[in-house]
DNA sequence: TCCCTTGATGAAAACGGTTTCACCGGTTTA
DNA sequence: TAAACCGGTGAAACCGTTTTCATCAAGGGA
């Protein structure tokens, strides 16, 4: 208790300099095996802790990292911060935490800010423009979720593939002509996405009929009903699982019931998607694993030890049948 | 960019010494108005920024506070923080997230982990036990959010008045025979809220079923599907949302409908509530608001301005009659 | 035998602020 | 008129580390 045990008590007690003491806990092999015992057991002993402060004064590093999402009630974003926490209190950094309110400039700033709190940032589903993210990059190390820029290491998810499935599995339904309601134009994995939609129904030979976009929200799901009501299809792809519930619920207030009128599928599988009546048909991205990966490259770039990631790195996505898409002619003979 | 500039580069470009510049800093009326315009200006010009960490060195402060969690994949949870953190980036304080996972060791261990880089503590429905709590709160000014210790300064929410109003909702719907499904006995506003519920309906002159203690999560509510049905109740009142939606969703497996067959309310007003479909019936707290309030309480303590907060606050409650309770006659007629 | 490495160590100089203390001129008080 | 006070300021000590540099003993090659 009361006064904090300094480098100095512990070199008294195990007689020897501080600076011996120093390098016992930094650069180990730099002592004797046996004075080192002793300085470890007398810093044991005294129940010593380097202080931060001090150590950063003189490295000008802080041992902090830091995370910054678009939207913490997203249910995305906290599995992701999930996953990165528990790698990166594996690998001993506290992190901070900021939520930019889906702003890009605010996100900017937000950054500017972490900037001299940290040693380097993990960017979920970045919203700044590549300039401004090229930028920061040369500030502080960084890695991108979920956003790809040349010659930033990122973890993004195989998009291409869980809209490939998401295709299949509509044709396989006998849905034809097939609404796509993208999310904001800001996001870069709605970009991705967009372009996924169009190439993959084509080479389907289905018809693709863009719906809009639409804020990632409930409420931007919501908004999107009428236009989807007017496009005449039988299935809609949504940009998320969060808009995907917003749409299906005001369907619903439209008289349209989903998935016997219309077949909905979403994209990430939140946690509510198996949870919603009817659970919603979607595509899983591993968004824990993408966070602890995301925190080893970081590490890997900080410590400069590990695989120093070239090229972004890409996870699987699965897809989830359940119970919003059933075969178009059944929906349409319901429909009549 | 490249060298950062520092207290003595404003001191000379002032024309003054060190000492002055950080007076003018830290304590502005000491130093003569127009000495401390000179190196205001100055400052500025050289876009100086203070070296946190020389200053922590010497003060001892960190600057920074902290935030622990149960659990951020809980909805309640990242509304709770985002309000903390609105405030505390008003207040100019960067915060630190953690996330326990329910769990009360775990919980400890992080806390004191956290100890050392931050000034104070937010604490979200604390799971450790008082003892543990009291000694934390020794080492670090902290304000607890959802639980009460005496001695501690909290934010709460008026669950006596939010269960009130549940219950009389029922009562006014003519249900009679009531099942309470508790969350955990960790939790101390599970505790809370179940003495108020025994309270209310006893007071209101209705039959408490208590079903049993359960996870809060969709999982533990769906657990508790099987009691519920065999309490023989028309109602049931549940510890939070996602439990909620968790027992009305086990419960269409057994074939019993919400609300017509079995009505339920949950509480929180998570955003989900709104969502689902049958829309919950639930009492609202102001999540957001609690935030904000414990990070300016919190702020007070550390600044030693401000009202010092004796006496927990207790935010008001808001009951939000939606779909999923219904008259129990009704109930009961279909139900047959 | 002597010189040159090499490895282990300590003394001391940073790092960038804050704070104590002494000093100085000017004003009030006795 | 002398003594006490006071606001404004600077010199220097200090916070607790890391790191450079010098020192020293021991071992190896010539």
């Amino acid at each position: 208790m009361s006064v904090p045990v300094t480098i100095r008590d512990v070199a008294k007690a195990a007689d020897v300099s501080p600076a011996t003491v120093s390098r016992t806990f930094v650069r180990p092999e730099k002592v004797d095996a046996v004075t080192r015992e002793r300085v470890l057991s007398a810093a044991a002993r005294l129940d010593y802790r380097p202080n931060r402060a001090a150590q950063s004064l003189i490295t000008g590093l802080t041992g902090n990292i830091g995370i910054v999402v678009p939207d913490l009630t997203n249910p995305f974003f906290p599995s992701v911060v999930r996953g990165i926490q528990n790698r990166a209190e594996e690998l001993g950094y506290p992190v901070l935490l900021v939520d930019s309110g889906e702003d890009p400039v605010r996100e900017s700033e937000l950054v500017t800010r972490l900037g001299r709190q940290v040693d380097g940032l993990v960017l979920c589903a970045a919203r700044m423009s590549d300039e401004d993210l090229l930028s920061h990059r040369r500030q502080r190390p960084m890695v991108l979720i979920n956003r790809q820029v040349p010659g930033v290491p990122a973890v993004t998810f195989d998009n291409a593939a869980g809209i490939a499935q998401e295709v299949t599995h509509l044709k396989a339904l006998g849905h034809v002509r097939i609404g796509y309601v993208a999310g904001p134009g800001t996001s870069y994995s709605s970009r991705v996405r967009q372009g996924a939609v169009t190439s993959h129904l084509a080479a389907a030979g289905l018809t693709e009929v863009a719906v809009g976009s639409f804020a990632p929200s409930f409420e931007g799901g919501r908004s999107a009903a009428e236009k989807v009501l007017l496009a005449n299809v039988t299935a809609v792809m949504v940009y998320n699982d969060v808009m995907a519930l917003g749409l299906i619920n005001q369907l619903a207030q439209y008289g349209v019931s989903v998935p016997n009128d219309m077949t909905v599928v979403g994209y990430d599988d939140i946690e509510f998607a198996a949870m919603a009546n009817p659970a919603l048909t979607t595509v899983r991205v591993p968004r824990e694993e993408a966070g602890a990966l995301a925190m080893s490259y970081l590490n890997a770039l900080l410590t400069a030890t590990g695989p120093a990631p070239e090229a972004p790195a890409e996870l699987k996505t699965e897809f989830i049948f359940r119970g919003t898409s059933v075969r178009a002619p059944l929906a349409q003979a319901l429909a009549e």
